[in-house]
DNA sequence: CGCGATTTGTGCACGGCTTCACAAGCGCCT
DNA sequence: AGGCGCTTGTGAAGCCGTGCACAAATCGCG
């Protein structure tokens, strides 16, 4: 997914970001937001980085990529760092999503409080299966998958949430986007064929939970045979290409 | 590649895989399952490629790591492949797994199929709510954090799943360390510090979602503005960087 | 007004990952 | 047995991301 830039004329403020910096950009938002409420105004990038559980150096870079966002000998003030960032991740304003499936995971994605507090609205729930459609969950109604395009288009939705079993999921995912749907959030586990200009994301707990498995395996057969290098130190290591998401 | 190993006295069989190809093995193994229900004895690297939505060079690569495993002219042995992965990431037996928190989402956890199916089990549920210790979920009983250490050792417990609100997250993650979890995958949105040797993956909604949001923005603009570059094609992607993160 | 302390922004080098392109190997068919 | 087509395995090149180290900029204070 290469994106050209726009040309000679540069975009009011499309910085054209490195596809890892904007992965990067929700983790700084959500700590940001949590120094705002702590009454801090101003953060340096060594104080951000360590919420953010990233190198300072990194931090500053990617935040260079917004423009002249703080001040030397000051660090970044926090409220104006929120609204630019917030500002190109586009979260200007509540984006609608629909999620598609209300089975044990979609129930408890419906009942996510961080949807609302963190930018989206979730605007409408779907199910193939007719039992559930009508159902209430948490003050929206289950509707059935016909209704999609509908939907979709009173609502405005431009992203979606998956979460349905994997042998269903790829139907539904063709009639996302056959409704106009552009972005989708994949829990079940499985590839998602789409067109060209449809992003997909994926999250899957098994695998996970294997890549974890794989360390574990690693680690004990380190510690088994050769004297384990026992290395002291502190701070953990998140690691992840890619990012990944949820919660409680 | 012949058999050097990079390790000094050379580990019976640890390649010491690039994190990148750890990431996309369990992808590998997902797609290999399903082909070997279907009836396939045999897989080219393309065909497998397509089925886990990876470039085919990149698959061979990845594979390769592994020590020879196709055959030139043929391709790659189903059942013999799953095997090979699911040596190396140490799921030659089921791993216990512990979950910690049993809210809305630690309850979708809970019943979640796709862990018994993939090489784990959940060996223990916890809450630090007494109210809700006690409860039985899917056959299981929930039970008071401060039973960690004791339940982690009986049932030799080396990973778990954090799933509670974000500002006990912490608290959570040390006592899961103080037990003896050695790899955690957290649910909670906020940045988890532990000790050296110990690993955390992380999984955010609404990372993802903000994600989505930022290429939503993108394109919106871009189709606004300049003559959108429309490019057919086919065949989505997924990303993740790793990514991964993301993975993704 | 100038100096020093502080912190940002970034040039540069390094390492890892991806992709291409092709030689090496394998099976099958004649 | 030999050749042919197919597929793997991999050298090499390029790209992206990371982290260091430092110059530039700003504030506060004397």
């Amino acid at each position: 997914m290469s994106q050209q830039r726009t040309g000679p004329t540069d975009g009011p403020d499309f910085p054209d970001l490195p596809e890892a910096t904007v992965a990067r950009l929700p983790e700084y938002l959500r700590a940001l937001h949590h120094l705002a409420e702590d009454g801090h105004d101003t953060v340096s990038s060594e104080g951000l980085a360590a919420a953010a559980g990233v190198n300072s150096a990194k931090l500053r870079k990617d935040l260079s990529h917004l423009g002249r966002t703080g001040t030397r000998g000051v660090g970044y003030d926090v409220t104006l760092l929120i609204d630019q960032i917030e500002q190109v991740l586009g979260l200007t304003h509540r984006r609608a999503v629909a999620l598609v499936g209300v089975g044990n995971l979609g129930h408890a994605l419906a009942g996510y409080a961080g949807f609302g507090t963190r930018g989206f609205r979730i605007a409408a729930l779907f199910d193939a299966d007719h039992g559930r459609v009508g159902e209430h969950i948490n003050g929206l109604i289950v509707r059935h998958v016909d209704d999609l395009p509908e939907v979709v288009e009173q609502e405005s939705i431009s992203i979606a949430v998956i979460a349905t079993p994997a042998h269903a999921a790829q139907h539904v995912a063709d009639r996302l986007v056959a409704a106009g749907v552009t972005s989708v959030l994949n829990f079940a586990p499985c590839v998602l064929n789409v067109p060209e200009g449809v992003d997909v994301r994926k999250v899957d707990l098994a695998i996970e939970l294997q890549i974890l498995s794989f360390h574990e395996h690693r680690k004990s057969a380190l510690t088994a045979l050769p004297a384990a290098v026992q290395k002291p130190g502190r701070v953990g290591m998140a690691n992840r290409l890619g990012g990944e998401a949820v919660a409680t």
